[in-house]
DNA sequence: ACAATAGTGTCTTTGAGACACTATAGA
DNA sequence: TCTATAGTGTCTCAAAGACACTATTGT
């Protein structure tokens, strides 16, 4: 095993975060511009050292990052993948742990007011730091892959929603329309969703629902 | 973002492998005796520290450790999940990220008469260092969850494989029997495998196949 | 009253599952 | 020729999908 004398220089070991959120039917990921080198003043994802005397595991790192970084407390928070490499961070050999964050657009807009973020379009990104723009494609992956048997785009909206609402959401996802009556039927048959209040929007009030648990696996496609 | 100047200790970052093969329907995971403290002479994943000088990446790191320790090449390797925190190893702060990988167990069987692993059924280990019953435990999972709805269980056998071979992987790990009409039906529509040889066993020989490409995702459940 | 969105009922079609059957080898 | 395993054909039934319908609000 490891040598008892630790002969080997540590590798740097960073907690990134790619926040996402969808706004009008495309998602969009909260940047920050970094304030130091390198890549100073350039955007990238909201990310950090591990605090070894702080810092419970690298979920928790990803907490403090954003709740010191932005000032926020993500609703859905998940480890998506390890990369690493001599060359992705010009200071040395690195890995960065990478979680995914989802959240509603209301949420985030306080903090792009107060500057805090900037949201773009994942389609449209502009030039990132580091290897950024591949670890939002990868995370980007991730919650696509897992939007057909899973309740995870539900967390792109406010706590409260609608069907028709979460369908939107849903369909903006994995790229295709469903039919509406079948959606509400299976979706209401996984059990995920507990009934709230009505919400009055436009024209016929709309049934609000929430997730009543987190459902990582439904057992079957939601769309074929 | 993070400051100039780092002013927080690194972590340790090591990669830990699971390694996994299936024996009469069981599966069993390759554990190394640990030659130096701390948990010297205690079972362990295959694992240790990422080498900057010479890992492209940590998947690279799980592949030369592999090399090093028990003289293995995997057929199929996958990062899992990374694990952290400040009590798993107790020279500090610690990230694994662990490494599944997969082969059908003639491939290890000079592993186990070198003396270099030792296999045991992931339902009787035996006392573990570090976290690494734990980490077992989450890479098992992993691998179950993937089983119905992707190709992975034919890692777990040699390169040519029968489907009824396939099938009785497919069941030992989701835990269930299937219908072996549908089940050959199944698996063929997905394009997953190709013929080779017919193998000569015992009363009729069965077709031959191989894994013409990594299925990542059927699109639908191999069993509901 | 009309427009717009929410939600339901039901028919059609697909395909998963069950099962009886045939095929081909060793003993 | 008998048995064990490999592989096929086909029926049934559940559920996915399509679609027409009703319901409830704002304008």
């Amino acid at each position: 095993m490891n040598k008892n004398t630790e002969a080997y220089e540590r590798p740097i070991l960073t907690v990134d975060v790619a926040l996402l959120t969808l706004i009008d039917g495309r998602l969009h990921v909260a940047l920050t511009t970094r304030s130091a080198a390198p890549y100073e003043n350039a955007y990238a994802l909201p990310g950090g050292y591990v605090h070894v005397n702080s810092d419970a595991d690298t979920g928790q790192t990803a907490r403090r990052v954003l709740q010191d970084k932005i000032g926020f407390t993500p609703s859905h928070l998940e480890q998506a993948f390890t990369e690493s490499g001599p060359t992705r961070d010009p200071r040395g050999w690195s890995a960065s742990v990478v979680y995914l964050a989802l959240n509603d657009p209301e949420s985030l807009s306080p903090l792009i007011d107060a500057g805090r973020i900037q949201l773009y379009d994942v389609a449209e990104l502009p030039a990132l730091a580091f290897d950024h723009a591949h670890l939002i494609d990868l995370a980007v992956q991730r919650l696509r892959g897992k939007a057909a048997y899973t309740s995870i785009v539900a967390h792109l909206l406010p706590a409260d929603f609608s069907i028709p609402e979460l369908q939107a959401a849903f369909e903006s996802i994995i790229g295709r329309r469903v039919n509406s009556a079948n959606f509400r039927r299976k979706i209401l048959e996984t059990g995920a969703l507990e009934e709230t209040v009505l919400v009055y929007k436009a024209y016929r009030p709309s049934q609000g629902y929430r997730l009543v648990e987190q459902i990582t696996d439904f057992g079957q496609n939601l769309v074929r």
